[in-house]
DNA sequence: TATACACTTTCCCCTTAGGGCAAAGTCAAC
DNA sequence: GTTGACTTTGCCCTAAGGGGAAAGTGTATA
């Protein structure tokens, strides 16, 4: 039997963690002195140990490894090659994930040794005031949280965009979004994906004109929140007040088109003079 | 100005977070009422808020994002490029710690698709008695923590081969450290880094020889728990006991050798009988 | 045998960046 | 005046332990 001190040092691991991991019950010291309440564990559960390292180093939560380990050795082959799998996308993910960002601090280093101030390009954000028609469009209404969006939009104008050649209706025009809800929730928000059509159906609804403060992106969705911040500035330095709900026009599809720098989104403020 | 709920949704920032800010001082609402204690925010805020944004997705925590948003402009350009610099580098380090362990987890998925359990290696370190001759060594004893072993290693033995080299001293053998820790500290462990030369002079002291448990390792170091785990193990079952620190003595140098699969390590526990 | 010192125990608070929920107060529209 | 949406503060929660205190235990040595 060994100490916990001892035990500690052969898996390296600390003493703290390994009562931490007694009091979650991923591993249980084999003796407990039932008078000094001391843990003693066996050379048998230091291969338990290895095994919770590596999975540790794996990036597993500890209550998936307390999953894992407490199943029977045939079956915990199965679910383990599966976890792994699963593990792997997701670090892949993660990769994806840092390699862009990583890009973006490059940018906005390049804009720093220039010495431009990286958020100079809020500024150059042009507005311009339009009058817009009134459309009829195919809508679908739905609540979406922040995630949902990145595989939501796609989804939705995909089904949009099947009723549309099911129904052989013309279409007038590129795909849009709006946005109803009045305030940022990150646990859903009202959102219509609509797309004009000629014609009057089930489905569809008029989409009012009239004026409008107008801005367009060129660029990754990302900025959208500063040409968002912009338009409302700018309604309000102007004297203006939103009517209706803001909206959004792409003009470029995403799958299409792969340099995210050439992304082209219109966005719309309905506004009346106050 | 813009009510709390107003300002989240041009920011895509909770009410919630809005309200941690203002209590941890990164950005203040330019208006409280003071009756309702009613949050309200400019216009000129949305700025700061995008910029906040920006800086969190580039994965600065809200302290180093503090520090940033108080620096009058000129000051903040030349910080935020170091900061930028640095926080690169992380990223690219945390990239590259991501590729190494999706390289380990395939590497799992092959043995489990072979049907052999991934920690079958533990039964498959052999172990041998030998007999170690006394030998002298020019040593450097260190506390070492878990963050120091990765840069310290090359750092220390660097060291000690300048000093063999201006001294002319007469290389003996491979570089080699001793554990003396008894427990696995992740504060610091008591490490002896050490080369065999021929000559005693001031920095070398007498390594003893003896009757050794002797285990090698062949693959990256991250094995090497798993094979003093085994040691122990043996050592225990063989009716041995541990009569001084446990030493490693590295054949291959990381630095020349770039397959991990490659590197050569042996383990010895200078041992006797019970 | 007394003592020193290393080891272990439990207990409590702390970390990041907020989320969830509740009770109570406030705002704006009808 | 009322309703419903909005906002406030306050309290507890997260994952994986780290730090430290106070008290008890093990063991080697003088």
């Amino acid at each position: 039997m060994l100490s916990i001190g001892e035990f500690s040092k052969i898996c390296g691991v600390s003493t703290k963690t390994l009562r931490y991991y007694d009091e979650i019950g991923l591993i249980h010291p084999e003796e407990i002195n039932e008078e000094t309440g001391y843990r003693y564990y066996s050379i048998k559960q230091l291969k338990k140990m290895l095994f919770i390292n590596r999975l540790k180093s794996y990036q597993l939560t500890l209550e998936d490894i307390k999953s894992l380990v407490v199943m029977e050795e045939h079956q915990q082959e199965e679910t383990l090659y599966g976890v792994l799998i699963q593990k792997k996308r997701e670090l892949q993910k993660r990769i994806k994930a840092y390699d862009y960002t990583v890009k973006q601090i490059n940018h906005d280093l390049l804009h720093i040794a220039e010495g431009v101030s990286i958020m100079s390009y809020l500024d150059d954000i042009p507005i311009k005031l339009v009058e817009t028609k009134q459309m009829t469009v195919l809508t679908n209404r739905q609540l979406l949280t922040g995630e949902d969006y990145k595989v939501g939009y796609s989804h939705f104008f995909r089904v949009l965009y099947e009723k549309v050649a099911k129904e052989q209706y013309t279409l007038l025009g590129k795909p849009m979004t709006i946005y109803h809800s009045a305030e940022y929730d990150p646990t859903g928000n009202d959102t219509e994906f609509a797309i004009p059509i000629m014609e009057s159906a089930k489905g569809t609804r008029v989409f009012p004109g009239g004026l409008c403060a107008k801005s367009v992106l060129r660029g990754a969705y990302r900025e959208l929140s500063s040409v968002y911040a912009n338009l409302i500035e700018w309604v309000k330095k102007e004297g203006y007040e939103l009517v209706d709900s803001p909206y959004e026009i792409y003009l470029t599809d995403p799958k299409q088109e792969q340099q995210t720098e050439e992304w082209l989104t219109e966005v719309y403020f309905p506004i009346k003079k106050k």
